[in-house]
DNA sequence: TTAGGGTTAG
């Protein structure tokens, strides 16, 4: 199928043929003239938009020039006509074009642009001299349509039979790594990046770039920030492509760092939109809400507030810093809102617990006209879900067909969550077993989730058998069902599932808290021995945990999962990384300053009650995120209203 | 002739 051709010497297409009765001279210079002008007209035509009249004109045309189809063909890809697409390539064949690798590139991307890969492939398939340029057209095709394993073959074919890859190829081929989502073709970037150092593409920006996303896509993070380092020259996009990485990864602290040294190091290098979209992302996920509110004036003085996915992360940062008045403010300002910005906004009210406000914005966005999409649904639904809104979810979710949606995993695993947070297990487990697609990890997730708020031995033990099944390497499952049984004091079952998760050799993750005081982020763990602070940290903890036992604080000692005597629990829930947290930041904030905690994990009940007491007896503010939600504590009570 | 980084949820 695939020759090797040696390349004319001639530049000049030898396949045009001449027409026998144009050889004469005279006759030639005529037909040059009319050609001239047939080929000016059709050109102009087809600049025009007029692409019908001169696809009349062309089969009429005795000596088209290459140049007149690159212009019909690139008409026919704009106007998305695939009748006439046919036409101008039949014709292109009738004339002799039909080996000219120009041309087979540019229908290529006209068949790509108008949806058939069939016929791209069929381009690709039958011109014999496949130019880079071919090969890389069909690449590009194939990896923009998501067929990234053809790529992956067709590169390993091309290596094969010898014809070398230009940097084109390789960001094609790198590319098509990642786009296939069902399985991973990791090995096979690792095999494309060591092609790339032997070919000495090691100083090429946008090779070494790509390389950089394509291992980030796979969470490589190491071997991301490896091939970052190494590159001789870096651009604002490299950089960008390194701190979305760090971002996306779960290290926002260090996306936060490389942006302070991008600014610091590039120069004249000014970060674009792209950078503070990753940057947002990080203080969000940070709840760095000094630093946002830096980039915030940062993206006013650049003008880059009319730019749509700027705005959804800087909505998004307010909201995940606790500051929802100021992501409505974001929103209100807003010229322009697409399904993003709105579905933003919906899930800034469910996490703080505002399911009527997230309601009445999915209202609002439907009577202005705006389709919701799936994510829509999964933001309104968990927005239900935090405030125990059960009827208007399952209303909602009963209607999402009607807006041409498939209700998907994600959206039976909302329905499960909300069911079951409100402890109507077994309608969540009839939503379950009513699926007719296969559950899942995440829908047998949010059972085993209810069950830990509801101590359901049993349901817990049968939504563990399959997540165990589906998910062997996630520890958090684990320490859910420890959990469970720890709670229900089932000693036995605690032990089993520690040798489980030993054999396994998983590591329960433990909690971890972080604060921003004066723009600078502080952590906090319950085996922190490095904070200068520490000691008069624990001081206070215990001082605190004595003062508020005389206004009704009760220790709840249900989550440790020992069988110890109770006063040992209670050290050991004292010790918990939250609790320090509200300790170091009634010591370092300034008077009336509200404390913002955020957790890596979910608040456990005592941990809640404390900060409720803490709120109480300090008269503070405290604001709490948990992995879920937010929790903001004010004189003794929580907005969750102790649902979460 | 062709190319690299980004928005919302879980």
């Amino acid at each position: 199928m695939f020759q090797i051709q040696t390349p004319p010497r001639n530049p000049q297409p030898t396949y045009l043929p001449i027409p026998l009765h144009h050889r004469r001279r005279h006759r030639i210079s005529a037909a040059l003239t009319t050609t001239t002008n047939n080929n000016q007209t059709i050109q102009s035509l087809c600049k025009k938009g007029q692409l019908k009249q001169a696809i009349q004109l062309i089969t009429h045309e005795q000596n088209p020039t290459q140049h007149t189809y690159e212009l019909l063909i690139q008409s026919c890809a704009r106007q998305k006509s695939l009748i006439d697409a046919f036409k101008v390539h039949k014709n292109l064949n009738d004339n002799g074009f039909d080996e000219d690798p120009f041309l087979a590139t540019k229908l290529i991307d006209m068949y790509f642009e108008l949806g058939s890969i069939e016929h791209a492939r069929q381009v690709f398939e039958e011109i014999t001299q496949k130019t880079i340029y071919v090969w890389n057209a069909f690449f590009r095709a194939l990896s923009l349509s998501g067929n990234g394993e053809e790529v992956l073959r067709l590169y390993r074919k091309m290596n094969e039979i010898g014809i070398p890859s230009d940097r084109f190829t390789y960001t094609y081929a790198l590319k098509a790594c990642v786009v296939s989502e069902a399985s991973s073709f990791l090995w096979r970037g690792k095999e494309i990046h060591a092609h790339v150092l032997r070919h000495g593409y090691e100083g090429h920006v946008h090779v070494m770039t790509t390389l950089v996303d394509m291992y980030a896509k796979y969470g490589y993070v190491e071997n991301a920030d490896f091939v970052f380092s190494s590159m001789p020259v870096k651009n604002v996009v490299s950089w960008s492509a390194m701190i979305a990485c760090f971002a996306k990864n779960g290290r926002p602290f260090q996306a936060l760092q490389l942006f302070q040294k991008m600014m610091l190091e590039s120069g004249e290098m000014l970060p674009t939109s792209v950078t503070m979209v990753s940057v947002l992302q990080a203080c969000a996920a940070l709840a760095a809400l000094e630093q946002g509110k830096l980039i915030h004036g940062y993206i006013l003085r650049k003008g880059l507030d009319s730019i749509l996915p700027v705005m959804s992360a800087l909505l998004t940062m307010y909201a995940r810093c606790g500051e929802i008045d100021l992501a409505q403010n974001v929103f209100n300002k807003m010229e322009k809102r697409d399904t993003v910005s709105w579905n933003s906004l919906i899930s800034g009210y469910g996490i703080h617990g505002l399911g009527s406000e997230a309601l009445q914005i999915f209202q609002e966005m439907v009577s202005n006209g705006v389709s919701p999409s799936p994510i829509t649904f999964v933001s309104v639904l968990g927005a239900c879900s935090h405030s125990g809104l059960v009827d208007e979810g399952k209303l909602l979710f009963n209607s999402i067909k009607q807006y041409g949606i498939h209700p998907s995993v994600e959206h039976y695993a909302c329905m499960v969550d909300l069911l079951g947070r409100a402890n109507r297990l077994d309608e969540a487990a009839k939503v379950i077993s009513d699926m007719r697609d296969e559950p899942g990890p995440k829908v047998w997730g949010s059972l085993l989730g209810s069950c830990r708020i509801h101590c359901n031995v049993e349901l817990a033990e049968r939504a563990s058998k399959w997540l165990f099944e589906l998910e062997p390497t996630n520890a958090g499952n684990f320490v859910l069902l420890a959990d469970i049984y720890a709670e229900a004091k089932m000693w036995g079952g605690v032990k089993r599932v520690k040798k489980l998760l030993e054999a396994r050799g998983l590591q329960k993750v433990s909690g971890c808290c972080w604060i921003e005081i004066k723009r600078k982020i502080y952590s906090l763990t319950s085996v922190d021995e490095l904070n200068p602070q520490i000691e008069q940290i624990h001081a206070l903890v215990v001082t605190l945990s004595k003062e508020i036992r005389d206004i009704g604080y009760v220790p709840e000692t249900k989550a440790v999962l020992y069988d110890l005597e109770i006063e040992e629990k209670e050290r050991i829930v004292l010790g918990h990384s939250e609790k320090l947290a509200v300790a170091f930041g009634l010591i370092n904030c300034s008077k009336g300053e509200t404390i913002r905690i955020t957790k890596n994990l979910r608040l456990c009940e005592d941990c809640h009650s404390f900060t409720k007491f803490i709120s109480k007896f300090t008269n503070r503010e405290i604001m709490v995120r948990d992995i879920n939600r937010f929790h903001h504590f004010r004189d003794g009570e929580c907005s969750c209203r102790d649902y979460w």
